[in-house]
DNA sequence: ATCGGTTGGTTGCCATAGCAACAAAATTTT
DNA sequence: AAAATTTTGTTGCTATGGCAACCAACCGAT
C-alpha cells in the first residue's frame, strides 16, 4: 500500500507531493486504524470527531429509515472519505452510517486543525484548506447536476440528458456509461423496465442504438433538443 | 440601513460583533456598489472575481436554457450572497446568472483574502474561514433534504414527508408552510392540480386539514408512517 | 458442457399524475 | 366598493411510467 498514491485521489491531497503530506501527518493528527468488514465506522446521528479516508477496503454508506431498515445511499472506494461534510456543519453529526464493506484502513485526520493556524507554521496548510473549500463546492455544484436529472418528469428527457452529457464530457459519439442498467436506472430514479422501454423506442426512433455499456448516438442534435427542452 | 445588521443574517458573520466586522473590513477588501433594477451582477459562465452579498434590493438567479431561454432557479433576499460556491470551485465560473429583482446595493469581498493568512493578524479571520466551511457544509446538508423530496415518487409521499418534516421542526400539529399551492408544487417538481387533489384525499381520508398556509395534522402517526414508507 | 448467478430485454395491466380548462375565493389595486 | 389580479379548488381525459413476471443472454466456476 502506497499511501502517498492513495492520498493523491483524494480532493485534499491531489496537489500535494509525499514529503510534503509526510509533514503534515502531525498538523492532523493522523492515524491509522485497521478494521474487518462489517465494522460500523460511523454511526448515523453520533457526533463525528475526525474525518475517515479509506486507504484499503471500501465501504457502504446508509441511511437508517424509522422502520429500521437501512437504506444503501452509497458506496466510498479506496481514497474517498467521510465526515468531512457532518464535520463543518453545526450539529456535527452524521447523517449517515458507514458500514464496512471489506476489510478495510482507515486513515483518520483531525477537523479543526485544518482550520486552525498550523503551530510549526507548515506552507501548506492553506493549500489543504483551499481544498477543503473546493471539495465541499465541487460536492454542491455536483449535486445541482444530480438534482437536474431528477427534475426531468419525462422518461425521454432523462434519458437523453444523461447521454447528451455524456457525449459533451466523452467527447465521441460512441459513449460509456459506467453504470449498468439496474445503476442507470436509480441514478435516475426511474424503474428498469421503464427506462429500458423508452431506450427500445429511441432506438426505434434512431437516435441512439447500444450494447450493454456502449452508446451509440446517432442523431447527436436531436438528442441535444431532448435534452435541453426536457423539464 | 444598517449594515452590521444586515451581515449578522449571513452565515459568514452571524456570530461577529459590530467592532470585528469592521476591522475585517479591510482584509476581506470590502466594497459597496449601488446598481439598479434589471443590472446583471454575475453572468453565467464567466469568472468569478467576489463574493458579492445583497445589503440592499433584492435578486433573482436565471439558468440560460440552451435555446436562448431563462429559467428562475432562485431568489437572493437582504443578507443573501452569491459567488461564494463557484468562487472555490477549479472553474471558479458562475453558474447562474444573477440579476437584480429591484435597485440594490451589494457588498463584495475577496475570495483568496478569506483562506489566506491574515496581514493584520486578525483573530477573527479563522473563525470566518470555519464559517465559510459550515456555510457549505450546510449547503450540501440541505440539499441532501431537498433530493429525498425530489426522490419519493408517490404524490401522497411527497405531500406526506414535507408536512411532517415541518410538523417535525415547528412541533405543533399545526403547522405554517411559508409556501403557497404553486411554490410547493413547484419544489416537490410536481403539478399543482395534482398536488391539491392528492392534499384533497388526505383530508377526506382525515389525515389533515387546512386553510391557506397553515395546515392542521389530524394524525401525526399515519403521516409520519406515509412520510417514511414513501420511496 | 452444465449449472447457478447476474444482467438486460420484454410484456401487459393499471394506478397515477400531468395537463388544460374552468370555477371560486381571496387579495390587492383603483 | 368595484375591478383586477392572484391564488386556490375542481374536473375529465389521457399519456406515462411503475410493477410483476417472465425470458434471454451472458459469464464464471466446476
Amino acid at each position: 500500500m502506497n499511501i502517498f498514491r492513495i492520498l493523491k485521489k483524494n480532493r485534499l491531497f491531489c496537489d500535494f507531493d509525499d514529503r510534503e503530506i509526510n509533514k503534515m501527518f502531525d498538523c492532523l493528527h493522523g492515524h491509522i486504524h485497521k478494521y474487518s468488514r462489517g465494522r460500523v465506522v460511523a454511526e448515523e446521528g453520533q457526533p463525528v470527531e475526525e474525518i475517515g479516508i479509506i486507504l484499503e477496503g471500501s465501504a457502504v454508506k446508509f441511511l437508517r429509515k424509522p422502520d429500521g431498515s437501512l437504506v444503501n445511499c452509497g458506496e466510498l472506494e479506496v481514497g474517498d472519505m467521510f465526515g468531512e461534510v457532518e464535520g463543518y456543519t453545526r450539529e456535527k453529526a452524521f447523517t449517515t452510517s458507514v458500514v464496512l464493506a471489506e476489510d478495510s484502513t482507515v486513515l483518520y485526520i483531525s477537523i479543526p486543525s485544518i482550520v486552525k493556524q498550523c503551530q510549526n507554521n507548515c506552507p501548506h496548510h492553506q493549500k489543504l484548506l483551499e481544498n477543503m473549500l473546493s471539495c465541499l463546492a465541487e460536492r454542491i455544484d455536483l449535486m445541482n447536476t444530480d438534482q437536474k436529472y431528477l427534475k426531468i418528469k419525462s422518461m425521454r428527457g432523462k434519458i437523453s440528458k444523461l447521454f447528451y452529457d455524456k457525449f459533451l464530457q466523452q467527447g465521441t459519439t460512441t459513449i460509456h456509461l459506467g453504470f449498468n442498467r439496474n445503476e442507470m436506472a436509480e441514478y435516475l430514479n426511474v424503474s428498469r423496465p421503464s427506462m429500458s422501454r423508452e431506450m427500445i423506442n429511441m432506438k426505434n426512433d434512431g437516435i441512439i442504438s447500444y450494447r450493454k455499456d456502449e452508446i451509440i448516438i446517432h442523431d447527436p442534435d436531436k438528442l441535444k433538443e431532448l435534452a435541453d427542452c426536457a423539464k
